[in-house]
DNA sequence: ATTTGTGTGCGG
DNA sequence: CGCACACAAATG
């Protein structure tokens, strides 16, 4: 242990060869010949390498010119061996534990503290949680730094100062938003008094009328949105910021638009999808202070707050809350962990309701805030499922994509209104197959699966791009092409021809005008793909949810859930029965349409809850996918003591999904819940190993793996 | 990419 | 047995 105290510290601290020259004056951040900092020699470090086994502190000397700028939260660089890496100080302290020479610091990057001791806390939890390495978890928590971003928010910093509270908003607050639902008002209480409640919540369906009148566009706020406006009022109003995830830039348009028809002004914006210095002012201003409300998709989750007291999960099931990136972290779970590290208020909302959310109120983590059951009916529209049988007596016409029943009642719904047309995917017509055998068409170059991008054009691979002109099928000879799925384009065609002088707006990433978030009132039809269902103003007068078959034929766990959230998601944009109507036509799984026939996410929810408990399946237990090579994946297991013979699923190979190059396995470990956190532990001590060894191959470990659940 | 530690081979 | 060189491991 080296004490810096003692005069001869700089020999003992492997500094004499860079002690020459006096220290200069002024702050210096890049590396100069000097002594130790007088006080605090020692920097304690996280870098940012690889290697399992290298994810821990190192100390690190201050040179004397870095004193007051390499405080923790800073991003420096030093030599880590024969590299030099980035990284961020955590601590200062007098002396080390390291029995050999210190290093000096080579650069102090900015001595603007962007990891939070709370950040890092969170990030070290996840790391954690999800068997990944902490420089992994804070590469998702701070974005790249952009030098002149920082300059730009520092000096707007200088100017007014760090706020010490956020603004309260003026005006009306809470109540009306949250008085039907039971224990709405009580967690918006609690949130004002600056508690830490946590409440899983369905929505009511529809839009809010009246916040603002004189607002344009106030008639079509979704009444989400401004529930959520008003949660995050309360906890403004009790001197507390609030951090608001949700899965697309349009969501976070709408909560957006709320927070400012409910007088909350003080908002910032954080979504990666808007480029890097977008991200980094953003992310600069939160961590600062200088916003009262962060609103944002995935990549928000770990945003600075400082006196964070509500965070909100909107739309929890959507795929895009899960992060692609190691060590794939959900951001339920991240905005789990924070709330209860930062004593903040947790809200989730979501018009269906996932297994997972269903399991943090079985476990009696968070209280479930819901409106009554006739609440509900009052505010919800008409919903009817157009099953095959129900259609049997139109003969012939009941096999079709529009029966006749359907067709009638979108023309009766246009005379009042748009009408909300949602088919499950995108593009023409994506995946063709042989008219006469049905066998999948695919490329004769790669073998991906042919598409269809026009009326017109020629068949097309989906993966090489090439085009298959002339195709041929390789099974019986025939030269003629099906559909075997329907595309929001293709429908649209088939609309326009259905309702001759009825307009037609296609809503959809791939449509050649995109994403729609706002349509008229007046009538036309809206086709749209799940996800990209546009506002309406007054709500739709009705919506045809199409091949309902396609959304609940998936084998995933979640495709009941899945498929139930998509439709109440469409559903809930729709006027209030008797005026609005939902039609979900095609044979779909009996519980999500039952689900959907009563506005019952929680019910279903309930129900595919106690299925996986009695399956053993996740998240009533803990699971960990090892994917990689086969003898790699075998050597992390076999280190791994919970992985028993009987929690042991595979090895299974993995189909060739054309992007690997080396056959891959996968295997899957399952414990009990209660070992969750000892299998992470364990499968981290095997990585770390493997990387310490130098095993060969890539190995992948996930906990919870999005595609298992 | 350097440094440090360990192993091996060869000469004494 | 001791030293020099080679290779491997750790890397503050």
């Amino acid at each position: 242990m080296t004490t810096p105290d003692e005069p001869e510290q700089p020999a003992l601290l492997g500094l004499d060869d860079v002690s020459a020259p006096p220290a200069p004056r002024r702050r210096a951040r890049t590396a100069e010949p000097a002594g130790p900092a007088a006080v605090d020699p020692v920097a304690r470090v996280v870098l940012d390498l690889a290697p399992a086994h290298l994810d821990r502190e190192f100390d690190y000397l201050v040179p004397a010119p870095f004193a007051a700028d390499a405080m923790p939260g800073v991003r420096i660089r030093a030599r880590f061996g024969p590299q030099e890496v980035g990284g961020y100080v955590v601590a200062r302290a007098a002396t080390s534990d390291h029995d050999g020479r210190l290093v000096a610091l080579k650069r102090v990057v900015s001595s603007d503290p962007v990891l939070s001791a709370e950040v890092l806390a969170l990030a070290r939890r996840v790391a954690e949680r999800y068997a990944g390495t902490l420089s992994d978890v804070l590469r998702l928590a701070v974005p790249p730094r952009h030098a002149r971003v920082e300059a730009e928010v520092l000096a707007a910093l200088a100017e007014t100062g760090e706020p010490a509270s956020p603004v309260p908003p003026d005006g009306e607050g809470w109540p009306g938003v949250w008085a039907p639902y039971r224990g709405g008002e009580a967690f918006c209480r609690r949130v004002l008094a600056g508690q830490a409640p946590r409440a899983v919540w369905t929505p009511l369906p529809g839009l809010e009328r009246g916040l603002e009148p004189d607002v344009a566009g106030s008639a079509s706020t979704p009444h989400w949105a401004a529930a959520v406006a008003q949660a995050v009022r309360a906890a403004l109003s009790g001197g507390r910021r609030a951090l608001v995830v949700a899965p697309d830039a349009r969501d976070v348009d709408q909560v957006c638009a709320a927070l400012g028809a409910a007088g909350v002004v003080d908002v910032v914006r954080l979504q990666a999808d808007d480029g890097p210095a977008p991200r980094y002012r953003a992310f600069l201003r939160a961590r600062h202070g200088l916003a009262a409300v962060v609103v944002g998709t995935r990549a928000a989750m770990f945003a600075p707050v400082p006196d964070l007291g509500l965070v909100v999960l909107w739309g929890d099931g959507e795929e895009t809350l899960a992060e692609p990136h190691a060590p794939y972290p959900h951001a339920r779970d991240v905005l789990a962990l924070r709330s209860e590290l930062e004593e903040a208020a947790f809200l989730l909302g979501s018009p269906g309701r996932t297994v997972q959310a269903q399991a943090l109120l079985a476990r009696r983590w968070a209280q479930e805030v819901a409106a009554p059951r006739d609440v509900v009916r009052a505010r919800a529209p008409r919903v009817r499922a157009l099953t095959s049988v129900e259609l049997a007596r139109e003969g012939a016409g009941a096999a079709a994509r529009l029966p006749s029943a359907a067709w009638r009642s979108a023309r009766d719904a246009l005379a009042h209104g748009p009408v909300l047309v949602q088919v499950p995917r995108t593009g023409y017509l994506p995946v063709v197959a042989c008219a006469r055998c049905r066998t999948a068409a695919r490329c004769t170059h790669c073998h991906g699966p042919l598409g269809l991008r026009g009326a017109s054009s020629a068949p097309q691979c989906t993966w090489c791009g090439r085009l298959a002109g002339g195709w041929r099928c390789t099974e019986c000879g025939h030269d003629r092409v099906r559909a075997v799925r329907v595309g929001s384009e293709r429908t649209a065609e088939e609309l326009g021809r259905a309702f001759p002088g009825v307009p037609v707006r296609v809503s959809a990433s791939s449509a050649p005008g995109g994403v729609l978030d706002h349509v008229d009132a007046g009538p036309a039809l809206v086709v749209a793909t799940p996800g990209a269902e546009p506002v309406a103003d007054g709500g739709y007068a009705a919506a045809l949810l199409l091949d309902a078959a396609v959304a609940t034929a998936g084998t995933g766990l979640a495709t009941a859930t899945d498929a139930a959230h998509r439709w109440l998601a469409a559903a809930s944009l729709v006027r209030a029965a008797p005026h609005g109507q939902v039609l979900l036509v095609g044979d779909a799984a009996p519980a999500p349409t039952s689900a959907l026939v009563r506005f019952d996410a929680p019910g279903l929810a309930e129900r595919e809850l106690d299925e996986r408990r009695e399956l053993d399946l996740p998240p009533a237990v803990r699971v960990a996918a090892v994917t990689g090579q086969v003898d790699a994946v075998r050597a992390v297991v076999g280190r791994v003591e919970l992985a028993t013979a009987d929690a042991l699923l595979g090895p299974v190979d993995l189909p060739d999904d054309g992007t690997r190059l080396e056959p891959a396995a996968r295997v899957v470990v399952r414990v009990p819940l209660a070992q969750g956190t000892e299998l992470a532990r364990q499968l981290r001590a095997s990585m770390a190993v493997r990387a310490a060894r130098r095993e060969g191959g890539t190995v992948r470990v996930q906990l919870d793996p999005a595609e298992m659940l």
